[in-house]
DNA sequence: GTCTATATACCGATAGAC
DNA sequence: GTCTATCGGTATATAGAC
C-alpha cells in the first residue's frame, strides 16, 4: 500500500532491462528508507542480483540515484509540457497543468519522494544538473500565472509566490499519498484543479 | 543560508541545556543530511561533545530524532490552536491559520524538514505517537473548512481534500525555503493567506 | 557527566573466477 | 554480466577511568 509499484514505462529511454529493474527497485527502496538508509545489498537483493552485480550497471550508489533523479525530472517536464501544449487560455491552462501534476504525484508518489526529498544526497554537480530542469518546471507554472495576470483574468499579490503555491499544492501529494487516505487520483486532480483556478482569483467556471 | 539557526525557544520544555543543544544541532544535521546520513559523531561534534557523551542524554540516535519530532509536533499544534483561538469567522480563521502555519514553516524550515520528511526513520511505536498529533493538526484545518462550508461562505468539491490542500500549501514552504528565493516570511504568509481564502471560493475581502 | 579507547557489526566497493 | 569472497573504512553503541 505504501510501497507502490513503479511503472516500467518511466524507463522507456533505458535500453538495458537490468538497469530498468535497478531503477524501479531503487525508487521503491529510496522512497521508504531514503538514500542513506538504503544499502546497496538491499537494492541488489530486490533486483535479484548479488551485491557485486550492481556495480556493473552503476559505478556507485549515488549514480543510481542520479539516474533516477535525472530521468524523473526530465520525464516530468516533458509530460507537463505535452499536457499543456496548445492550451492557451490561462484558466484552462492552470486547470490542465495542476490536474496533470497532481495526478502524476499521486500515481508516482514513490518517485516523487525520491526526486524531491533526496536532492541533497546528490553530488553538487549532479544536483546542479537536475536543478536546471526543476527551474524549468517552476517556470511553466509561473509563466502561466503571469500570462493570466497580464490578461486580467487572475488577481494575485505576487506572481512568483502564486506560481510556487500551484507547485506546492500538486507536489505535496507525493508526501501524504498512501497513508490511509484512499482516493481516486483523477478525482483528486480535478478537485485540486478547481482549487487552483479559484486560488488565482478567477471565476470557478 | 540553507543551514538555518534553530531557535532555542522551541525547547523551553526541556530542562537540560545539553539536551537543548543536542536537539538544536540534531535538527540542523538531520535537515541537511537526513537521519540515516547523519552520524552520531557529527551530532556530538556540533554540540561540542565527545562521541560517547551523546549517549548519556539519548540512549540511541533514534531517541534524539523522536524527541525532536515529538516536541516539534506538539509545539506546532499548540501554537496553531493559540493562533486560531477566538477567531470564529471561517474566512478570518482560514486566513489566520494559514498565515501562521506558513510563516512557521518559513522561519523553522529546518525543523519542518525533519518532522515531515524523516518520519519513516522513527520506530513504528514512536511514529504512531507523533502521527496522533499530525492528525489533530490536519483536523484543525479540515474542521475550519467544514464550518465555512456549513455556513455557506466556502464552496469546495470535497472538504477533506480542501483541508489537505491548505496544509500542503503552507507546509511545503519548508521544502523550498532558503534555496535562492529570498523572501519575507511575513509577506509570504500574507500572500498565502489570501490565496487560501480565495481557493475556498470566498470573496477576497 | 565527560572523557579515551574500543567492541561489534555493517557498509560501499573491488578482485578474480566463470 | 554474474557470481563468491573479501578488503578497508566507518557506523552505533559500550566499557571503564576520572
Amino acid at each position: 500500500m505504501t510501497a507502490a509499484t513503479v511503472p516500467d514505462e518511466l524507463w522507456n529511454s533505458v535500453g538495458s532491462p537490468t538497469r530498468r529493474r535497478l531503477l524501479t527497485v531503487g525508487v521503491e527502496a529510496f522512497a521508504v528508507r531514503g538514500f542513506h538508509g538504503t544499502t546497496t545489498r538491499d537494492i541488489a537483493a530486490r533486483a535479484g542480483l548479488s551485491p557485486a552485480a550492481l556495480y556493473v550497471h552503476y559505478r556507485t550508489k549515488e549514480l543510481l540515484l542520479f539516474d533516477i533523479s535525472r530521468i524523473g525530472h526530465t520525464e516530468s517536464l516533458v509530460a507537463l509540457e505535452r499536457a499543456g501544449a496548445g492550451v492557451t487560455d490561462p484558466v484552462e491552462r492552470v486547470r490542465t497543468l495542476v490536474a496533470h501534476f497532481a495526478e502524476r504525484h499521486a500515481r508516482h508518489h514513490a518517485l516523487g519522494r525520491v526526486v524531491h526529498y533526496e536532492l541533497p544526497a546528490l553530488t553538487p554537480e549532479h544536483r546542479a544538473e537536475v536543478v536546471v530542469t526543476r527551474r524549468k518546471i517552476e517556470r511553466v507554472f509561473r509563466d502561466t500565472v503571469a500570462a493570466g495576470v497580464a490578461e486580467g483574468v487572475f488577481r494575485v499579490d505576487d506572481v512568483a509566490d502564486a506560481g510556487l503555491a500551484l507547485l506546492s499544492l500538486s507536489l505535496d501529494i507525493c508526501r501524504w499519498w498512501g497513508q490511509g487516505r484512499p482516493r481516486s487520483p483523477r478525482r483528486l486532480a480535478d478537485h485540486y484543479a478547481n482549487l487552483a483556478v479559484a486560488m488565482l482569483g478567477a471565476a470557478a467556471g
